[in-house]
DNA sequence: ACCTGAACACCGTTCAAGT
DNA sequence: ACCTGAACACCGTTCAAGT
């Protein structure tokens, strides 16, 4: 598989591309896990020595900064229509989706936030967006970033595993259960709320909970909106 | 260093404890960093074998497990004082800054749900206070999982390299303002938002994005109580 | 310019064997 | 019950050497 599509930044084709070094980390991402992308198994993977690598890439953090930028190379910005509220909302749940459809996706982005060509598409795009609803330039470069690390964040959890000496084994549903009993029979002196809000700890879904944290997320930023619908529009807090 | 305190739960000392373990366990993680913490450096660090540690512990996840929770042993809930904006702003704050505080904590603690007792001490707490606030029950438990995934999210992109290829070299600073300049070099027809607000996105401190953020959710969380303060007060919303 | 061979200094984990 | 020795199957990285 991959025939060497030759690309448009290389007078010939030395048999290895950072490009194909970096398709190749993603195909063994997938498959093995981000415990199993090894630099011996990417190059086994392009049918290579592992000390070939390190003539194209430094070392394996720089191809995990480029392995990051590729992981958001297919993302898509949402439709632009509906509110700003609506637009953003669609932005976090097609990140999370994102990320989510790729195995260990978030282990990889995690807190690497070195911008590759891809993430800044990304970021213009929702920039603008931001910008025409009303935010001040300096709230729309906060949120921007807030957003970013409020998805990946919760995905990271919600990608990780829920009771880690359960890493295998039991579904998630079992395991919040299973939690939920032992949270109920602690002692109740001392545990009260524990005890009593055991259900509602345990029981809502990923989807719930990062619905829920969406939306009060969106209430926050529309509290920034609701001063000031005058002329005063890019003149926001500074932040510095 | 580390007399062996004998504890209240053995009755005899076999030498090596759970506890010791992950008490050495802690000492390693702040020499060496999370990159640095193996079992064999961990049983040298015990005066053992690499192989001893099995017996008191199934793999590395269970002692990164245990270790989590230890992470957590000497964190302190904020005083009582103030309202509940207040309260919780100071949660957060001190969280953060308990993590920043330990060396790749947050590394660590990363998507690791998993409950020991000083951690349930803490959400005990902090459920009370919520509910005591108006908040209702099922209300209580979202903003308690919500609050976590926020700080511990936000701060490992905090704790984790800036741009990952500078992991060693520059400072924070530097780094931001080479970005900066990066992104105003841009080309300006594709990426207008980008290069206006190339300050805006490089300049504010970690501590800003995080106030910023905190004070985004805080607002948000108040909505909630905004609507009914009459008696219908435990039966909010129900999140299934 | 690009790739290999061989080596260095590590890993986590298992398991028979010791005491 | 608790710890060791020795091994297995791996790692990332370097660097002289090949072509």
């Amino acid at each position: 598989m991959a025939a060497e599509s030759k690309g448009d930044d290389g007078p010939q084709q030395p048999g290895l591309t950072r490009r194909a070094l970096v398709q190749a980390a993603l195909r063994v991402l997938e498959s093995e896990g981000v415990g199993g992308l090894s630099m011996r198994k990417l190059a086994a993977e392009l049918g290579v020595k592992a000390s070939s690598l390190y003539w194209h890439v430094r070392n394996k953090e720089e191809l995990l900064d480029l392995l990051t930028d590729e992981l958001m190379a297919d993302a898509q910005a949402p439709p632009r229509e509906g509110d700003w509220r609506q637009q953003l909302r669609e932005y976090c749940m097609r990140y999370r989706r994102h990320l989510l459809g790729k195995r260990d996706a978030a282990k990889v982005v995690a807190g690497r936030l070195a911008p590759g060509p891809h993430l800044l598409r990304l970021m213009e795009d929702q920039l603008g967006r931001l910008r025409e609803a009303g935010f001040s330039d300096a709230d729309a470069a906060m949120i921007n970033y807030l957003l970013g690390a409020f998805v990946q964040g919760f995905v990271l959890q919600e990608q990780g595993p829920l009771s880690a000496s359960e890493a295998m084994g039991a579904g998630r549903r079992e395991v919040a259960t299973a939690a939920g009993e032992q949270l109920r029979r602690l002692p109740q002196d001392t545990f009260p709320n524990l005890v009593a809000l055991a259900g509602d700890l345990t029981g809502p879904s990923m989807e719930a909970r990062f619905s829920f944290a969406l939306e009060r997320l969106l209430d926050g930023l529309s509290t920034l909106l609701e001063q000031d619908g005058s002329d005063a529009r890019n003149e926001g807090t500074s932040h510095e």
